[in-house]
DNA sequence: CTTTAGCACTTCCATTATATGACTGCTAAA
DNA sequence: TTTAGCAGTCATATAATGGAAGTGCTAAAG
């Protein structure tokens, strides 16, 4: 257990240290706090002990650890007020009727990202719990028709296909309305399989080529409900001024686990509310910590997150998550 | 005019520049062609003179200026071979039936940057020159609808609207109907001077609430023709491995060109062909060159462009563009 | 028992000096 | 026109130096 004045020394590391990147030295905190700076050079000892600061060197000037920031977003944090400047650029986002939930989603990261210089995602859950609305084939001009598969949560994939010459456009119409009686309201990832054994066996009864027609929808179907749910990422590049990352190395670390999808998403399981990963946690890399949070606004869910630093404003990251979080709720029931 | 030894000496520099990314000296190329060091040196000063080679300073070697690597695309660059290996892995993605012409490009282009380490985007032109095909609108659970808007490119864009409380799906269905009887045909860029002047006048007398519903239309429209073409950038990280970008203030600078869209649509607009922009060319920056080339396959186009330090593989990159060019074309006339 | 002043000690960092290696430019001879 | 050879220039790596920053420890004071 911290006594108060442990506790105040480590918040005033932290929060300084989150300020200017440099390590804190005795002297810059006994101006703060009332005491000399032997009296916490003795406290930082002891805190050093417990893991929860480190030095770089013999004589430098100590730093957060990783336990230490946990520490800090755990027990010593204090929500912060967003400032009117910030709030009213959200705002404008907020406000404005014609965006759907995923575009206000969006915008709104894009802002955050642009105001913290901190890196952010949205991760859509993809459409993979979805059911099949219906399909629908539009044609074009030549053998060229478009095909769309919609889903009761309003998510649209469409697909330009080639139909082979010999195959009318009637035929496809006619499979395509087998589809629509028969799998309509199947989860999407059941419906190669319900294909297979509910619309193969008696799909030539109707349909002529019905072997290429079949082939070509179930591919389209496999293609589609295999797609990954979309990543949308802002402000990577917000990494390459943080003076932690001045090292190339680090860089191409980090940008790297950006490029593979798969890291991204593994982030998205996750407890209610807001939580932070700091460091190691974050699964991405020692260097960075992520503050994320899962929402489900009518069935539509997702993730959203921030990356930057380990030397992340912790409080003021969490108020915009919360804040985007409280308005992304309510938008369309005001009205 | 160069002599022939002249032209030599520039291929050879450039050529091996581009392999190991440091001054080549004159010892180097004596090895190559047969003369002595001195001569070399001797020519090295008048193509110098040229401004087709620089150097670093008063005793390093010399390396390609932009006019010499300009020179050396124009004259002296011959079409290199593409690798059984390189073929093999673009041709899987050839002759995977199941994907349409934009996946096809997308995947490709990954491929290219994944063998070639180089940045490549795929541009697609948007669907501003697009007709409108039809409109529709699906209802969902609650008060949401599903819009979709489907031009004769088979360019889709939808969204989800949530309708006000006294609105009834009855009323935004003759809504639809009336647009698609009055507006279908329209290019996408006009359809919102069309709607103000044929539709708003008449909407009055067929739909109750038309204010409101009209105004939702109208909003989603301009939103989705103004929406933004697609840009599909692949490995940007990979200008991390570059030598020449070690310098952190340099990744900065690409970076943000390439964090705004806008830029990279500047280089769209293009001659035939493959072409090739080096350094202050390509609008992008000194320190770059661009690869690109304007494809159009039944009316659905876009710009294909490889992206990669001066120094890059020229006769490499124009091959491989050369050849998913020549494979995109014919894809769906094969069968 | 806690706090403080003071000093010795450690490490980093920027500066300077030095040596080495890699090339070129030039001159004079082939 | 080509070549050999040498002096001159610059980058790079390494080592040496002096200071600045900041700690740990000790002993005295509260």
């Amino acid at each position: 257990m911290l006594s108060n004045r442990q506790e105040n020394i480590l918040k005033f590391i932290v929060e300084e240290y989150i300020k200017s990147a440099k390590p804190i030295s005795s002297h810059q905190i006994c101006d703060k706090l009332e005491c000399s700076s032997a009296t916490i050079r003795n406290e930082m000892v002891y805190l050093e002990e417990l893991k929860l600061l480190e030095k770089n060197h013999f004589a430098s000037g100590r730093i957060p650890s990783e336990k230490g920031y946990k520490y800090y977003v755990e027990n010593l944090m204090q929500p912060k007020d967003m400032t009117g400047e910030d709030m009213l650029k959200l705002q404008t986002i907020f406000h404005n009727n014609t965006l759907d939930l995923n575009d206000t989603i969006k915008r709104s990261i894009e802002i955050v990202s642009e105001i913290t210089n901190y890196t952010t995602v949205v991760l859509g859950s993809g459409a993979k719990d979805n059911r099949l609305k219906k399909v629908e084939v539009v044609p074009l001009e030549d053998n060229k028709i478009l095909t769309m598969v919609i889903t009761d949560k309003g998510f649209v994939e469409h697909k330009n296909l080639f139909l082979p010459k010999n195959v009318s456009t009637e035929e496809v119409k006619k499979t395509v309305d087998l589809i629509n009686k028969l799998v309509v309201g199947t989860p999407l990832d059941e419906i190669s399989e319900k294909l297979e054994y509910s619309v193969k066996p008696i799909i030539g009864k109707y349909v002529r080529q019905h072997e290429l027609i079949y082939n070509t929808f179930y591919d389209a179907f496999s293609e589609i409900t295999n797609k990954e749910s979309d990543v949308h990422f802002v402000g990577r590049s917000n990494f390459l001024k943080q003076p932690e990352f001045s090292d190339i190395e680090k860089i191409k670390e980090i940008f790297s686990k950006f490029e593979d999808a798969n890291c991204i998403r593994e982030i998205a399981e996750d407890k209610n509310g807001i939580n932070v990963y700091v460091g190691s946690d974050s699964e991405l890399s020692d260097e960075v910590s992520v503050v994320k949070t899962h929402y489900n606004i009518d069935g539509e869910e997702g993730t959203i997150a921030i990356i930057g630093p380990k030397r992340m404003e912790y409080d003021r990251v969490v108020s915009l998550l919360d804040y985007i979080k409280s308005n992304i709720g309510g938008d369309h029931e005001e009205e």
